[in-house]
DNA sequence: AACGAGAGACAA
DNA sequence: TGTCTCTCGTTC
């Protein structure tokens, strides 16, 4: 009986079936293999292997070859590209794609044999020829007829290397001579070769003319060598201190929550647990959302464990050489991006999620994955207990079953709340004034954390209330004061400054609404004009030196700053507008707010700086929980989030999927937006699982409307059988599936 | 995603 | 009639 490949591809598509190549031992699911495609050949993963009756063999192109002698991807990697693909009604190529952007795009060496000669061809038959010689569409004809077989491999990349040729001989005599036997000689030594005549000629300590005569005299010859071995695998850079591990391992449960802490406190208390881990034979994998979070704890990882990383940078090749490592190696820790998902682990004995509610982890291109959803899920497959790891941990995790939560003491934190209602002082209110004056005085370091960039929220006119709007999106323009210009941090369209307003030609337009760090810096030179102000933002990155190096100073940073290495100085952590966080309009933001200030003293590297926090709500139920004098204060609200959560069935109690409908005239999209809603409830979805259509919060972007429309349901089956009916287009507007959104607007209020 | 077929727009 | 651009459907 013939067998039927499934192979699928880093595009939009399903699985397509292929024959496996005849005569070739079979491989397995997980090997890559090349399949003819649309004239040429392509690589594919090879997802299930079928037997199929004789007769459909014909309906199936066959297979090229196999390109793997072991699988790229653990079959487990295949299970869970299918189960990413029906959870985010994504078709399994794009989940592929995303998670393997190397290793199907490699150059093959495509060569073909014809059977017997071929009257229209003047090629030899019998013998192996790069299949080039025949144009895509005589190539797809005698490969339908049967008249050649083909065979593929991965191209050895080579690189031009001089190497010798020739051994000296009597030519090579004589004393001015001695400087071309001596590169010879060299030569001669290193069969791997040297790059060029002036390389060998600079190894040699001979003149470049010595190295060149070499070549001309025919000693020496450029060949196409194998391109070297793939840089090693760099250590991160160790910006951290030892850290010692904390004794006892983790419990064996499905999941664990570790919380509390900070960062490096919560890799401390792994430590043992990941050593345990290895010793069994079994490999881990450790996620991590973004590049400063993965170097701290690869740096703190390496000193116990053996490690490699895995981010975006790493090269195809090294990339490549982790692959082998996890293959062939002795078991260890993998620590990297969503990247390292379909790791080739054997034997997988744990899956680690860092910062399992970091808003990095939302994946923005193709099916918008969430990773330690997908890591979740991965270590169910794998039958690997999962560990989520967070300074608070989220309702989603610590509603999950099997759970065994482990708390660790939260970071001592000294928090002062600012009441900016009726301050005259904006954006600097009187106690963080008062705060960064003691700050100066004593020659210490402060951190200002701004709301934005730029100058300010939006310029306007006092008089009539006139603001700069951006052309092509529904927003204010940003002010940015020290580049005098009008920026939309939306589309990045910018402009310069009106002269006067153009609604009431009064001429005194100034900065309205929230600050921004320039704003805010300039507040603080004003106020301390003896004082270094730095500023830390996408715009502009101050040279930070005269912190590091201890001098007192003030940086004023948007939430990038939370990336930087911590500082050993910091007197004040101050928070310059929390309205700003709490108040965006997502059922999570409370929650998210509370994670930031809790993480706020991971800047400090030294004694306990203090958070002072700025709100014109000084009784929110965020703010309070915060400047209770215990602990007890934020656990007390994170059961009231958890209780809200079930109340008003957001996750973990209903499955949410945001659909944004957009187009480039509003009509079109809200009729469009109309005709999902209708699909849905043709698909039978009540009108409790609907909700929407609404604007999006910001209705127009870029020149294009957008619609959203809620999908929740309080059943998984439910919820599957919905999404489906969702094409990508309908009549003339773009659609956008979220499932399992991280930003969800206001909708649902 | 990438390609090719087919439809429609426009100049000669 | 040719050719350029856009939309739409297919890829086994």
């Amino acid at each position: 009986m013939p067998t039927a490949l499934d192979v699928l591809f880093p595009l939009p598509l399903s699985p397509l079936r292929f024959l496996a190549p005849l005569d070739r031992p079979l491989g397995a699911v997980g090997s890559r293999v090349a399949v003819p495609w649309q004239g040429a050949i392509r690589i594919g993963l090879v997802t299930a292997i079928d037997e199929i009756p004789a007769g459909k063999a014909l309906d199936y192109k066959e297979a090229v070859d196999w390109l793997d002698s072991r699988p790229f991807v653990h079959p487990s990697g295949v299970t869970l590209v299918a189960e990413l693909a029906e959870r985010t009604a994504t078709p399994p190529g794009v989940i592929l794609g995303s998670l393997a952007p190397i290793g199907f795009r490699e150059l093959l060496v495509h060569e073909i044999m014809l059977l017997a000669p071929f009257p229209d061809l003047e090629l030899a038959p019998e013998r192996w020829l790069e299949a080039d010689h025949l144009d895509a569409a005589t190539l797809d004809v005698v490969r339908r007829q049967g008249l050649i077989v083909e065979r593929a491999k991965f191209a050895v990349r080579t690189e031009r290397r001089l190497v010798g040729v020739r051994p000296a001989d009597g030519d090579l005599a004589g004393s001015n001579r001695a400087t071309q036997r001596q590169a010879l000689a060299l030569l001669a030594s290193v069969p791997s070769g040297f790059p060029s005549a002036a390389a060998l000629s600079r190894e040699a300590d001979v003149p470049v003319s010595a190295g060149r005569a070499l070549v001309t005299k025919g000693y020496a010859a450029y060949r196409d060598l194998p391109a070297g071995r793939p840089p090693t695998i760099e250590a991160p850079a160790a910006p951290h201190s030892s850290v010692e591990p904390h004794s006892g391992v983790l419990a064996h449960a499905a999941v664990t929550s570790l919380s509390g802490g900070r960062r490096v406190d919560r890799l401390a208390a792994l430590i043992r647990t990941l050593q345990r881990d290895l010793a069994a034979g079994t490999g881990v994998l450790v996620l991590a959302p973004e590049r400063p979070v993965l170097e701290e704890a690869a740096s703190v990882l390496m000193e116990h464990v053996p490690l490699s990383v895995l981010r975006a940078e790493t090269s195809d090749d090294v990339r490549n050489e982790v692959w082998e490592q996890i293959r062939n190696g002795p078991p260890r820790v993998l620590v990297g991006t969503f990247l390292a998902l379909l790791a080739p682990f054997e034997q997988l004995g744990r899956v680690v999620v860092l910062e399992a509610s970091n808003r990095s982890f939302k994946m923005l291109s193709g099916a918008r994955l969430f990773v330690p959803d997908a890591a979740r899920r991965l270590a169910r497959i794998r039958d690997a207990p999962a560990v989520l790891c967070d300074v608070v941990a989220s309702p989603e995790t610590t509603s999950l079953a099997d759970l065994v939560e482990v708390t660790l003491p939260r970071a001592r934190q000294r928090i002062h709340v600012a009441d900016l209602g009726g301050t005259a002082n904006w954006p600097l209110g009187s106690d963080l004034m008062r705060v960064l004056k003691q700050v100066a005085e004593r020659s210490r370091q402060a951190l200002i954390l701004a709301p934005r960039r730029g100058f300010s929220a939006a310029l306007g006119c006092p008089d009539c209330g006139y603001a700069a709007g951006c052309p092509n999106c529904d927003l204010a323009l940003r002010y940015h004061h020290t580049e005098r210009r009008l920026r939309c941090h939306q589309c990045g369209h910018q402009e310069l400054p009106p002269e006067r307003c153009p609604d009431c030609a009064q001429e005194r337009l100034g900065p309205l609404r929230g600050p921004g760090t320039q704003w805010i810096a300039q507040a603080v030179r004003e106020m301390l004009p003896s004082l270094t102000v730095l500023r830390y933002d996408s715009d502009r990155h101050d040279d930070l030196t005269p912190l590091r190096a201890g001098e007192p100073g003030v940086l004023v940073g948007t939430t990038s700053v939370l990336r930087l290495p911590p500082f050993t100085k910091l007197a004040l952590i101050a928070v310059a507008l929390l309205d700003t966080h709490m108040n965006i309009s997502d059922f999570r933001a409370e929650e998210e707010t509370l994670r930031l200030v809790l993480s706020l003293p991971e800047l400090a590297g030294g004694p306990v700086p203090l958070t002072l926090l700025q709100t014109f709500q000084p009784d929110h139920p965020v703010v309070t929980a915060l400047a209770a004098p215990v602990a007890a204060g934020v656990d007390r609200y994170l059961a009231d989030i958890l209780e809200r959560r079930r109340q008003f069935r957001y996750p973990p109690f209903s499955h949410l999927a945001k659909i944004q409908i957009s187009a480039r005239e509003a009509p079109v999209a809200q009729r469009a937006a109309q005709e999902v809603i209708e699909r849905l409830s043709t698909a039978g979805a009540t009108s409790d699982e609907v909700l929407g259509p609404a604007p999006a919060p910001v209705a127009r972007v870029r020149g294009r409307y957008t619609y959203h429309v809620l999908v929740r349901s309080d059943s998984a089956a439910a919820f599957q059988r919905l999404l489906p009916v969702l094409g990508p287009t309908v009549r003339g507007a773009g659609i956008r599936l979220d499932v399992d959104p991280r930003d969800v607007g206001t909708v649902l209020e």
